[in-house]
DNA sequence: ATGGCGGCACAATGCCGA
């Protein structure tokens, strides 16, 4: 079972790239950020005659995210149930038997933004509630844009990026603090390139000049990271016209499909 | 020091992302 998450940054203008995509990588399961399109605008029949089923929540303009699935997705939640969130943000389903969270955790834009407080409160109210699903549930991912680079080795330049959101000390603990309910990076489970990001900023060819972080993660449970046996993240993408300014990251289960 | 790119919006510039 493969699952994979990918902020497409619109999928209004991205449509045709999830499609290329998935017809390239036939994943079980990718998650969805940055959707940007209300419910009635989401192009449901073009994902379904691909071969996947679809859940999702959106907003005009911001956010939205979705679960696509080649097989049934159940027990759809929309939002944190424990956490009042205008935004749409979170949706979780059950696929086979895992229990799926796709996750578009806010940016934060600045340490001295109330946008950043938003951030903490957020993260607060997401550990909360993973709490709960993870004694409800033994197989369980949380895939998304978390929107922070969790050590120095996951940013392209540490110095300059000291003290900013994406990187700074709550956000990090907030990670670590997943961490310590076990939940596990799959990417670092495994050896990986150096220099190795999936984000890199549109402006002063970031991506040419390497200049990323890594910000979208999937974290397993216990029972699902002991089958895990690759984690990846696909270039690919951030390489073809009209990109997204993220890529998609990729973990392999070794769980009957 | 600022904005640099890209998407979006009651549309020209401003908000937002990261």
């Amino acid at each position: 079972m493969k699952i994979a998450t990918w902020n497409v940054n619109s999928l209004k203008v991205r449509l045709p790239q999830v499609l290329q995509w998935l017809a390239d990588n036939p994943v079980d399961v990718l998650c969805l950020q940055e959707t940007k399109m209300t419910d009635d605008k989401f192009p449901a029949a073009e994902i379904v005659a691909a071969g996947y089923h679809v859940a999702f929540t959106g907003q005009k303009t911001y956010n939205g995210v979705a679960i696509l699935s080649r097989h049934p997705i159940a027990d759809v939640v929309k939002n944190n149930p424990h956490f009042e969130d205008e935004h749409q943000r979170l949706i979780a389903g059950t696929v086979n038997g895992v229990r799926i969270i796709c996750a578009y955790i806010p940016n934060g834009q600045s340490l001295e933004s109330d946008k950043y407080q938003y951030k903490l409160r957020w993260l607060g109210g997401l550990h909360d509630w993973l709490a709960r699903e993870m004694l409800a549930h033994d197989k369980l991912a949380l895939l998304g844009d978390y929107n922070i680079a969790p050590e120095d080795r996951d940013v392209h330049d540490p110095v300059a990026w000291e003290g900013q959101v994406l990187v700074s000390a709550p956000e990090r603990a907030a990670f670590v603090k997943m961490q310590e309910m076990k939940l596990v990076d799959a990417f670092r489970l495994f050896e990986q390139p150096e220099k190795l990001y999936s984000w890199w900023d549109y402006r002063q060819m970031g991506f040419r000049l390497n200049r990323g972080l890594r910000i979208d993660h999937i974290l397993l449970s216990p029972a699902l990271a002991a089958t895990c046996s690759a984690c990846v993240i696909d270039k690919i993408p951030r390489k073809w016209e009209q990109p997204s300014d993220h890529t998609p990251v990729i973990a392999t289960l070794d769980l009957p499909a």
